[in-house]
RNA sequence: GUGACCGUAGCUCAAUUGGUCAGAGCACUGGACUGUGGCUCCAGGGGUUGUGGGUUCGAUUCCCAUCGGUCACCCCA
């Protein structure tokens, strides 16, 4: 047998229904906030990431799916679509519109890892990027959008939203506050674990989310991130707060929320869920507003956030059996034989044409039968036809439910079943 | 990349210290019920016990390897 590779996965039809609802919230949502879809290659150039995600992240050092094509050139499988939806914007001139410009995607993304609860080879997100504005009161908006999504999942109250702001590299408050980092880890290096210690040296902020209790006492001491922003980023992070108090979006302020991701400045946020183990996120974003610019573009701000489709599907209850039979057969045919089966065909035609989903059997069952694959397909009507009934020109109509049933003229059938409409 | 646990029918799981132990339930197909269902009863199909080696008279059971699953670390959505 040939089974599926490492870290993928099927989405069987009982799990399918949530995955449309998922995404057809997202796009209801961010269409009524003015974005509009935009639909990306799932492979890049290798360099492409290597650049827009950073040289030193685990991402493009150690996790991506990474190969040659046939002409020799390192085509990457996009492990996330930021990088790849800025590129289209710069490569196709989208920032010659009105500001900002508004997109989202949907779709796989690809890491090489080992599979984890939350944590696959092939993994989906919904992807929102606005681009070229950069007032705080877009970056409240975004984050009320991404409330919005799972309060219409009705998962809102499972979440919490967690807000920061890293500074600013341009401004200089970041790399000051780095630097300063550094300095005090170095000098308690003794009271911290031994990844702490790397990381002062590889990625200094990420040692602030450290999980082992005994760094706890060194980095609640470290120096706060806040109290190095600069005058601007100090504004921008209030005035964004403020907004999102004036658009109801209930937040915590989290000074450990460092994202992995270089191009990070300015406002980062995520919403976490305590139900999912270890891989706890279940979105996040930020601004990122030199990366356009650092990918060859115009220098124009920008801030979007990633939501990991797994992660929510794993929230969402399972659909109860009326549910997920939206969309299977309203209606089952049953024929008595090869003649009723041929005459019945053309009704059966016409129903589907007018949107009614149709069932129709083969005719060398037994009526039994039929009828229990029916009742377990949970449609709500059956049409039986048999030899007598052809011979009058009519078929039968039965209400599963009631079990009542009447005769019906073959030539009114389309009617008569488009009359019964939502209850069928 | 590191570690822990796990791998028997499509699914959920049984199989006493290695000795008819390859089974049950659900699901599927057919029959009881010659053209009226969701119940019941009966029967059937389906497994080289993940794969490959090894120990043994004999391995689902013990050992090694490998592949895969799960969870955690690293990191991250």
């Amino acid at each position: 047998m040939i089974r599926s590779v490492r870290g993928v996965h099927d989405i069987l039809p009982a799990e399918a229904g949530k995955w449309r609802r998922v995404e057809r919230a997202a796009r209801e949502v961010f269409e009524a906030y003015g974005y509009e879809e935009i639909r990306l290659p799932l492979f890049e150039r290798t360099e492409l990431f290597a650049r827009g995600i950073g040289e030193a992240t685990d991402i493009v050092q150690k996790e991506m799916y990474t190969f040659d094509d046939r002409s020799g050139e390192s085509v990457t499988l996009r492990p996330e679509a930021t990088a790849g939806l800025l590129r289209a914007y710069i490569e196709h001139g989208l920032h010659v519109l009105p500001k900002p410009v508004k997109l989202y995607t949907l779709g796989a993304m690809f890491r090489y890892e080992r599979p984890q609860a939350g944590r696959y080879r092939q993994f989906h997100q919904l992807d929102v990027e606005a681009l070229g504005d950069e007032h705080a009161a877009l970056d409240a908006e975004v984050i009320a959008m991404l409330v919005e999504l799972f309060r219409r999942l009705g998962l809102a109250d499972r979440l919490s939203v967690e807000v920061n702001s890293l500074g600013d590299e341009a401004s200089g408050c970041r790399p000051r506050y780095r630097t300063e980092l550094v300095a005090y880890l170095r000098a308690h290096a003794a009271g911290l674990c031994e990844e702490c210690r790397e990381r002062a040296e590889k990625n200094p902020l990420r040692a602030l989310d450290c999980k082992r209790p005994e760094c706890r006492p060194v980095l609640d001491r470290a120096p706060a991130l806040g109290a190095f922003l600069c005058a601007d980023c100090t504004t921008h992070f209030a005035r964004t707060r403020e907004y999102l108090a004036a658009l109801g979006v209930r937040h915590v302020v989290s000074p450990r929320l460092v994202r992995g991701l270089d191009y990070y400045v300015r406002t980062t946020f995520e919403l976490t869920t305590a139900e999912l183990g270890a891989q706890n996120a279940i979105a996040g974003g930020g601004r990122y507003d030199g990366l356009i610019k650092l990918l060859g573009g115009p220098p124009d701000p920008g801030i979007g956030f990633a939501v990991g489709v797994e992660r929510v599907v794993q929230l969402l209850p399972d659909a109860d059996r009326e549910g997920s039979a939206e969309h299977r057969a309203r209606v089952f045919v049953i024929p008595l034989g090869e003649a009723a089966l041929k005459g019945v065909l053309p009704a059966a035609t016409a129903l589907r044409a007018r949107g009614v989903a149709v069932e129709v059997g083969h005719g060398d069952r037994k009526l039994g039968r039929e009828l229990e694959r029916a009742g377990r397909l949970g449609v709500g009507h059956v049409v039986i036809v048999g030899e007598a009934e052809l011979e009058r020109g009519e078929a039968i109509v039965k209400e599963m439910k009631s079990g009542t049933q009447r005769a019906v003229k073959l030539g009114e059938l389309v009617e008569a079943l488009l009359a019964l409409g939502g209850r069928a």
